[in-house]
DNA sequence: CTATAAACCTGCTGGC
DNA sequence: TGCCAGCAGGTTTATA
């Protein structure tokens, strides 16, 4: 479920809401959420502990406690947390936060692929080891994004997934991207010239940074920390948007699978070199999607 | 290296 | 209405 946008806007949250709370217990009722320790450790070392900031890497949440410790959170699919009144607060929950203002902070995932671990802070850096750089840093420039695609033969669609390649960038966001840089998802990764890595490299930042400033995007079960749906699924081109017309041409959106993953884009505007110069029954509506010309 | 499949899990949707 | 196939925001591991 959650990619970088969904995570970050959670951070968000956390960081305005759980700093300073104390956990006054954990439970763990769905023993492989957690992992690294047996839950009855995790709950010992949890119990007490008042959170000292929150902050994130990749898809990864962290939640540093005042004994040098932090909670990471990968939430996988479906996993979410929630701030609820109770402890059953919430459907599915497999782990429970109780806080000092009797609140509690509800880790729910029905799939439960999700994992939460406790890492010592000085080990930080060892679990992160295979992920690539922060895609919203200063230092994520073209000439980065140029050194990690190079040599690549994968398609382009597949390396973006790659968390190693790029941190944080998944499904919906790798489809957005590449429509908006205009490029086939099947394209090879070395294949791209300087140009076209420009505009991904734009147009990576671009949709994450929307994905954010929109809360997220919900199309199925990502909640917020407040059990809020995210308001970026509206803002989406292609991404579950089968059949509809591209914003640019109007060409029907089509689905393919890359990488064992659905992949959605528009065939008039990503377009493969063998296929350049198949016309479109579509005629280009400059204009249509509420761009700005005189 | 790359590519593919399977595994981990449950719920929802669409077609018949 | 009911059942079944297919699909879902992710990652790891095995196999070719």
């Amino acid at each position: 479920m959650p990619e970088l946008p969904e995570v970050e806007h959670v951070a968000r949250q956390l960081r305005a809401d759980l700093v300073g709370r104390r956990i006054v217990r954990a439970s763990v009722f769905w023993p492989r959420s957690v992992s690294g320790m047996t839950p009855d450790a995790f709950e010992q070392a949890l119990g007490g502990r008042l959170v000292k900031e929150v902050g994130r890497r990749g898809k990864y949440l962290l939640v540093t406690l005042d004994n040098g410790q932090v909670l990471v959170v990968h939430r996988r699919m479906s996993g979410n947390l929630i701030f609820a009144d109770a402890q059953d607060g919430a459907l599915y929950v497999r782990v429970a936060f109780a806080l000092d203002d009797g609140r509690y902070l509800l880790y729910s995932d029905p799939r439960k692929f999700g994992r939460l671990m406790l890492v010592p802070s000085e080990n930080l850096a060892d679990i992160f080891t295979h992920l690539g750089p922060e895609p919203l840093d200063e230092a994520f420039t073209p000439a980065v994004l140029a050194k990690r695609l190079a040599g690549g033969k994968r398609s382009i669609k597949a390396t973006l997934l790659d968390q190693s390649v790029i941190a944080g960038v998944g499904n919906i966001y790798a489809d957005e991207a590449l429509y908006a840089a205009q490029i086939h998802p099947l394209r090879p990764a070395d294949s791209l010239d300087a140009d076209e890595i420009n505009r991904l490299h734009a147009a990576i930042q671009s949709v994450l940074e929307k994905g954010i400033e929109h809360g997220g995007t919900t199309f199925g079960r990502y909640r917020d920390a407040y059990n809020e749906a995210g308001g970026n699924f509206d803002h989406l081109v292609v991404y579950q948007k089968t059949g509809q017309p591209c914003p640019r041409c109007g060409t029907p959106i089509e689905r393919i699978t890359v990488a064992q993953r659905g992949t959605h884009y528009c065939p008039h505007c990503q377009r493969l070199p063998e296929e350049t110069s198949s016309p479109s029954p579509y005629p280009a509506r400059r204009g249509a999607a509420g761009e700005t010309f005189r």
